[in-house]
DNA sequence: AGCACA
């Protein structure tokens, strides 16, 4: 019982029949799963794809002593559990069973429910909805709505068939970016099937069609008072722009807090406010400066740039739908900076965080070869890190990262860490200069294999 | 790299 040494953390947990897995290779199938842990006994029931980065699974054996043999083995073996050469992570579950594994959303039918993950209702419209799935057969009718889950659709095929073609070659995958919204940057397809035999469209509107019925009504106030982006000639790009930025952040290792953000953000022009919530089980926040202009600014220098070097805290930017945030003057997730600070000069608000010892934008150098294993290696942001307004020396000495232009939304964490530098930062006066919204070109839909299959991000 | 709710 004693095994003396460093893993005896995984013995703390009481066992459990079931085991859960972490670090998995991105969207790790059941099969792959199965292979790793069939050889210490039975699998009655796995769950997969599990957490944010659905790179977690749970599997439960028939037998206490199965799972136990697979702990142990893996505790004592010189070589980690992997899955595509990615060490797997294994200890108990605090539950006893997997529940509710086999959801309705398995059992195939004609019409498909698809989640869009990381998209704002209306980023991606249904005339690009439609043009995806028409590539497996003939769509009948299309539905789109938010859910809590996020932006969703309802497809209607002909039947089981096509359907099920339609989710095994689209299910986890990325929408083309060429289809997509300039300021939208990934929209991972979460594919499911709905109970639904025959959805029940009454109007044409911007949320939904019948494509059987071209004599339906077209609802008249469906397309008007839209506050989602405006569509172009062809339907598919164009977008509003605002004061206000929207900021997912991804791959999300350190703390981020207001102060953080201002720093950031503030090298372009005031902020204004910034609030910090989570969605979708990601975090995102909101930024208002006091002009579109800034903000415009703003969004195409820190694009796919990351707040920590290493890829960690990186920002996806887009114009939010809201132009004047209603937020809390002072709390963990939200500042209003507008508000007179009683006592605290502007620049001295730095006087105290808890919670963000890291240096945004710190010298890469310094971090390399050290994998960030906590809060450590930064240091702690003083006020002379600070950067109230823009100021173009500490511009040109602030080194980002930006990740590989083909990252791939999913692929973060798989890719190789082949970061580059900016060598030449984005200076505002450049991007004043440069237009702010590229052309709205958009590749024909012929440009995507026949299958619709290839041109589709993994 | 740390627990599932759609």
């Amino acid at each position: 019982m004693s095994t003396s040494g460093q893993q005896q953390f995984r013995y703390t947990q009481t066992p459990s029949k079931v085991l859960h897995l972490r670090n998995l290779p991105w969207e790790c199938s059941e099969e792959e799963l199965i292979e790793l842990c069939k050889p210490f006994g039975k699998i009655v029931n796995t769950k997969c794809n599990v957490g944010a980065n659905r790179n977690q699974a749970f599997v439960e054996f028939a037998d206490l002593n199965q799972a136990i043999s697979m702990v142990s083995y893996y505790a004592s073996s010189s070589e980690p559990a992997q899955v595509r050469g990615k060490t797997v992570y294994i200890q108990y579950s605090n539950r006893h069973e997997i529940v509710n594994n086999k959801s309705p959303g398995d059992t195939p039918g004609n019409v498909l429910l698809v989640t869009m993950e990381d998209v704002q209702p209306g980023d991606v419209t249904i005339e690009v909805i439609h043009l995806v799935f028409s590539a497996f057969g003939f769509v009948h009718k299309i539905a789109t709505f938010e859910k809590a889950a996020g932006f969703q659709a309802l497809i209607q095929f002909s039947d089981v068939e096509t359907a099920s073609a339609a989710k095994n070659a689209l299910d986890g995958r990325s929408i083309p970016r060429y289809l997509l919204l300039e300021h939208v940057t990934s929209c991972h397809l979460r594919i499911s099937y709905s109970a639904h035999t025959d959805l029940n469209i009454k109007f044409q509107s911007h949320r939904s069609r019948d494509y059987t019925n071209p004599y339906l009504p077209v609802n008249p106030t469906a397309f008007e008072g839209f506050v989602q982006p405006v569509l172009g000639t062809d339907g598919i790009k164009k977008e509003q722009e605002s004061n206000v930025l929207l900021a997912a952040i991804e791959n999300m290792q350190y703390a981020v807090t207001p102060d953080v953000l201002h720093t950031v953000f503030s090298a372009f022009g005031t902020v204004q406010k910034i609030a910090i919530f989570e969605k979708n089980g990601q975090t995102q926040a909101l930024i208002q400066y006091p002009d579109v202009t800034t903000a415009s600014v703003s969004k195409d220098a820190l694009e796919g740039h990351s707040i920590y070097d290493g890829g960690y805290c990186k920002l996806h930017l887009t114009y939010s739908r809201h132009t004047d945030l209603n937020v809390k003057a002072h709390s963990d997730k939200s500042r209003d900076y507008t508000i007179p600070d009683s006592g605290m000069l502007p620049g001295q608000q730095t006087s105290s965080y808890p919670t963000a010892p890291a240096t945004p934008w710190q010298n890469p150098q310094a971090a390399a070869g050290y994998p960030p294993s906590g809060y450590g290696t930064a240091a702690p942001m003083g006020p002379q890190n600070q950067v109230p307004s823009w100021d173009p020396s500490l511009q040109a000495g602030r080194q980002t990262f930006v990740s590989v232009p083909s990252t791939f939304p999913g692929q973060t964490f798989a890719l190789s860490p082949g970061v580059a530098y900016v060598s030449a930062p984005v200076s505002p006066a450049q991007a004043v200069s440069s237009p702010l919204v590229q052309s709205s070109h958009v590749r024909p839909p012929g440009a995507a294999s026949p299958a619709g299959q290839a041109a589709y991000y993994r």
